[in-house]
DNA sequence: CTATTATATCCGTGTTGACGAATGTGTCTA
DNA sequence: TAGACACATTCGTCAACACGGATATAATAG
């Protein structure tokens, strides 16, 4: 038997997407798989925090996380339904639109170039571009 | 002084679409104008539940409500923000490509054919085309 | 093994939202 | 003016979250 791929969850696609800390993540993710510690020095944020709002990206199955050594990093993974796919494509197309969105990124660029002047970020690995890949069986 | 025209509030925005029948209710709407008594009968849930959907949708901001006699007539309107309003309307082409959502339009344009043979739609006024309008001042 | 670093989860609290049931409001008709 | 009709809002209840603060877990360093 196939393990019956359970119908994508819209309502929880969007219950996912209907907060600002959690678009700064996804913002910050588009296209590159990052290090949760920057998410932490960049939103500027409790880790706590920073990681309740991962796990629930987890949960919605819009991100899915790596771990190396002691860090953990995390990526967009595009949805297996290519509708909602091509949503979120049309979002994270959004977000890099707007004004706070791009001061992020522009930080996440900052901290990346020069990671020693930032006292947590002390040999933090650095993003590296990943290819988005299709939802598979990780979770 | 302009009015100073609030910003778009992306989390009311998401908020709004995290609900399977708001979804079903914009999906009947994407580009036509509709009264509320389609919705009740379509949808087959009670009119309060469907009012205050539809109520949510308009502080959203995602619909506008138009009255005629007895009855209100409800669009889509397409918000201001030119990022939001193409990832609407990439929503709207996604919904479009659902099961469940296209039954829905199937059982609208039923109902719009032959009103009579719904109770309660007799004399309930068709649907009609309507474009999009920006945003506007209406609330 | 112990300490430290990086991240995750738990707990208690306040807020928001969804629902059914009841009631209120606006408009037309007789 | 009194229904009747089409919708809207209110109320009480329950579940889902967001948050800060505290604590737990995993991996590496010493």
């Amino acid at each position: 038997m196939a393990p019956r791929q359970k119908p994508f969850d819209v309502e929880r696609f969007f219950q996912a997407l209907a907060d600002r800390t959690r678009l700064r993540l996804l913002n910050l993710m588009g296209g590159q798989e990052i290090c949760v510690c920057y998410f932490v020095e960049i939103l500027g944020q409790p880790q706590p925090k920073i990681s309740r709002h991962l796990a629930y990206l987890r949960n919605a199955g819009i991100v899915s996380a790596r771990r190396e050594g002691k860090w953990m990093h995390y990526r967009i993974v595009m949805p297996s339904n290519t509708g909602a796919a091509r949503v979120l494509q049309g979002i994270l197309a959004w977000l890099k639109e707007e004004k706070s969105m791009q001061a992020d990124r522009a930080r996440l660029t900052r901290a990346c170039c020069a990671p020693k002047k930032f006292v947590t970020l002390q040999g933090a690995p650095s993003p590296a571009l990943a290819g988005m890949e299709p939802a598979s069986t990780s979770r």
